[in-house]
RNA sequence: GGGCCGUUAGCUCAGCUGGUAGAGCAGGGGACUCUUAAUCCCAAGGUCGAAGGUUCGAAUCCUUCACGGCCCA
């Protein structure tokens, strides 16, 4: 470690402080040019600097808001601050005489110094690429991006709240798994050296949670990342944040019922309301929401068929490339996926799936091919699935190996058969993607603009 | 994977039918005790995304590549 240099040895700390927003809301109702009596300890980014020759006005910034500090340098000194210094700053809330709320400087202090320019502090950084690849930049230039991160902490805590009070229990399970499953894709595959064997990031949390179930845990949940190894969108990022729970003693109405609930309260709590504008519509996520068979939502676009050559030759004659659609399933999803979810902007259910495309899900009690399987939608956007969860280890069996006959079906899991065969209660379970509901709350159109550090390419030269 | 658009100073952007690079903000120096995109003066700041090509001459025209955005698959 190199030496530092003597004249940076900056402090190591600022205590108590005082947000900015409380010092603002102190020195509010004060008159023009008149000074309060208490002491007040803020600092932040300074975002800002008027300098009148023996007073100089700072913008101090920090997460609650912004407040300027005048600085009489009769009294503080000569300022030595660049925009983008970190500044501590002792004094009284006071009024300008222009009625600005504003901090009367009795020190300032730099805790410390930026090297680089900041970005031009009247525009932003607007450059769409930059933003993502300096999110710390966003996150000092743009409020709206601070207000976009700080909302969606919000809502996966108002998530974490609601269940562990409907009394969920808050799990982890295993990322790195010797078997991937509980959804269709393709999976990052890695390496342990030690046990000499390929493992995969998960793709879903599906098979653990449920194993939990059999396990007496009851009700069970878990808020993390999966991983899936396919293409980058304005609804998809490789990695991405996904809340799963399972629910002994409940069937898949129970679970509709439990996730309207859930989103209308998370609205509530972080935004006051259930009304959201997302790429220009206006949606009420307040349940309850539209219900429509799944065959019925096809049935209108004149698109349910069992028989695929059937199925190919509808979408081939709209014009729709089903060259990589390999069999009914695939082409089924196609269908569903390009002409039924755009058009679900309200909150939709979706319900009734057939047995092909639910591995994992009981069968309905009047018609065998088809299951107690719904998706729900909003924006035109999925949201999540969820299921009547299969129980019963012989059927699950027989699952997976229609499953394996498929392109791209369910992998078969032979231990989480047997988990089975030690009896699994009734169980409702649901996935939620979380990125994608923040994007409805927040009115973002691209995941990309609420996960903080988004996939890109690598930069060439980059590691 | 395909189509279209973009990439010029740290940031935000100009730069015309090809003639050799500009502004504002930030950063440096100076003036100024109530400003708030403060103002004023001075100086500095560039491998024009990269590599080829055409041309007497390329930020500008052509080709390829990289990265990003939007649309399509």
């Amino acid at each position: 470690m190199p030496e530092p240099e003597p004249e940076r040895t900056a402090p190591k700390r600022f205590p108590d402080r005082d947000e900015i927003a409380a010092v603002r809301a102190e020195a509010e109702p004060l008159e023009a040019g008149a000074e309060g009596g208490s002491t007040v300890r803020v600092a932040g980014r300074a975002m800002a600097r008027r300098a009148m020759g023996k007073l100089v006005f700072l913008d101090v910034v920090d997460r609650s808001g912004r407040i300027q500090a005048i600085c009489d340098v009769a009294v503080t000194g000569e300022l030595d601050v660049r925009l983008g210094d970190v500044v501590g700053v002792v004094g009284r809330p006071a009024k300008s005489r222009r009625g600005e709320p504003s901090v009367l400087a009795a020190s300032v202090e730099v805790l410390a110094r930026t090297t680089q320019p900041l970005p031009d502090t009247f525009h932003g950084l607007t450059d769409v690429e930059l933003r993502y690849r300096k999110r710390y930049l966003d996150l000092l230039m743009n409020e709206e991006t601070r207000e976009t991160f700080l909302a969606r902490a919000r809502v996966i805590s108002a998530i974490r709240r609601a269940l562990d009070e409907d009394g969920f229990v808050e799990v982890e399970t295993p990322v790195l798994q010797p078997r991937y499953g509980g959804a269709f894709a393709r999976p990052f595959v890695t390496h342990h050296n030690e046990l000499g064997a390929d493992l995969y990031l998960r793709i879903a949390t599906e098979l653990y949670l449920k194993r939990l179930i059999v396990g007496g845990l009851e009700r069970v949940y878990e808020i993390g990342k999966d991983f899936r190894n396919e293409g980058v969108s304005f609804k998809h990022n490789p990695e991405f944040t996904m809340l799963e729970w399972y629910e002994a003693y409940a069937d898949y109405r129970d679970t509709m019922a439990r996730i309207e609930g859930l989103v209308e309260r998370v609205a509530r709590e972080v935004l006051g309301t259930t009304v959201v504008t997302f790429r220009g519509n206006q949606l009420d996520l307040a349940g309850p929401w539209e219900r429509i068979r799944f065959v019925e939502a096809l049935e209108r676009h004149e698109l349910w068929t069992r028989d695929a050559g059937e199925l190919r030759a509808w979408l081939t004659e709209r014009g729709v490339d089903t060259e990589a659609d390999r069999d009914w399933t695939q082409l089924v999803d196609h269908a569903f996926s390009h002409y039924v979810e755009p058009g679900l902007i309200q909150p939709t259910i979706v319900h009734d799936y057939p047995v092909e495309l639910s591995p994992f899900a009981r069968p309905t009690d009047d018609d065998p091919t088809l299951t107690e399987r719904f998706e729900y939608f909003a924006g035109g956007m999925e949201l999540g699935n969820a299921f009547t969860e299969i129980n019963e280890a012989a059927m699950q069996q027989a699952r997976f190996e229609q499953q394996s006959e498929q392109v791209e079906g369910e992998r078969g899991d032979p231990d989480y058969v047997e988990a089975l065969s030690y009896g699994m209660p009734p169980t409702g379970g649901l996935g939620f993607g979380i990125d994608r509901f923040v994007m409805l709350l927040t009115g973002k159109e691209s995941i990309r603009d609420v996960v903080l550090f988004p996939a890109l390419r690598a930069l060439p030269g980059a590691g």
